[in-house]
DNA sequence: GCAAATTTAATGTACCTACATTTAATGTTG
DNA sequence: CAACATTAAATGTAGGTACATTAAATTTGC
């Protein structure tokens, strides 16, 4: 649907004003998609993204500033995430013997269950859906604009 | 600069993964910006998207309904930004006399002379600065990669 | 005309972001 | 080695998002 409509704004005042908005409404519009399916496994976000991050560590600990440089966003607060995760028996946290000031972090296997479960369920990922109805020639574009952006 | 170095992930599982990360990500890195710069005037982004919208419809009131009809976000909450802004005394909020259950909103001189203020900054839209590493084609180009995302 | 349904905003709650401050452990240096 | 600086994580606080619930005004339908 154009930006346009969805916000009720017939013109911008340049095409460049118009594709900051629209990148950052689509983000919105895709992450929204992306809680409400990640809602169903009891998991938000930021939670699945650091979940994520501690898998491609396995069996390996990571602490929380590899959590942070990995994150999508850096300036969340990666404790706090780690203790909703903690909560729910997803992670272990252990003070690294080797750095007492550093935590060891730890998927655990109900962690890594949940994460294969999410990984088989088609419906989980609307994101993928959605970045699909571009061509592989398209997404790549895509890619190289948004780069481009932030060079 | 290159998503994969930015969150230091070699690879992606598909250039549509990367994509949808990428506009999660390149979305996050504006908003960063764009925060950090309108703060310098003591707003945040959504208040200042909320007043802008005011200012579209002044002298005319807007409704909350109407506010969140026109906001990038729409899920968030219009009641608590106005709520901000009214203590900023940047807008007013009086019960529309024609219908009691809404309310009139209206951009103050106070607000209007800030998003002035804000217009007149060079350095207050960063985002417009990145976005104009694009050529207007390549922008164009982008905005309707995004919107066929969203279709 | 009045009870029930609907509309409009406000409020409550859980989680998140942004950023400053604090706490504890470790490094550094005279 | 003691004082100071630095590092790693946790905590405090203000504001925002997402979503459910509530409160009040209005509309609808009998």
């Amino acid at each position: 649907m154009r930006l346009e409509d969805e916000i009720k704004q017939p013109t911008f005042k340049s095409e460049a004003h118009k594709a900051y908005l629209n990148v950052v409404y689509t983000a919105g519009w895709l992450g929204q998609r992306q809680a409400a399916a990640f809602k169903l496994y009891g998991l938000t976000s930021p939670q699945f993204n650091v979940l994520r991050i501690l898998r491609g560590q396995h069996p390996l600990p990571a602490t929380v500033a590899l959590l942070i440089e990995r994150m999508l966003d850096k300036t969340s607060n990666a404790s706090r995430i780690v203790d909703k995760l903690e909560e729910k028996k997803l992670v272990t946290r252990t003070v690294c013997p080797a750095n007492r000031r550093a935590v060891d972090i730890r998927i655990t296997e109900a962690g890594l269950h949940l994460l294969r479960q999410i990984d088989e369920d088609e419906q989980a990922n609307p994101a993928r859906n959605s970045l699909d109805k571009l061509s592989v020639a398209e997404q790549r574009q895509l890619n190289t604009l948004l780069d481009k952006i932030r060079a």
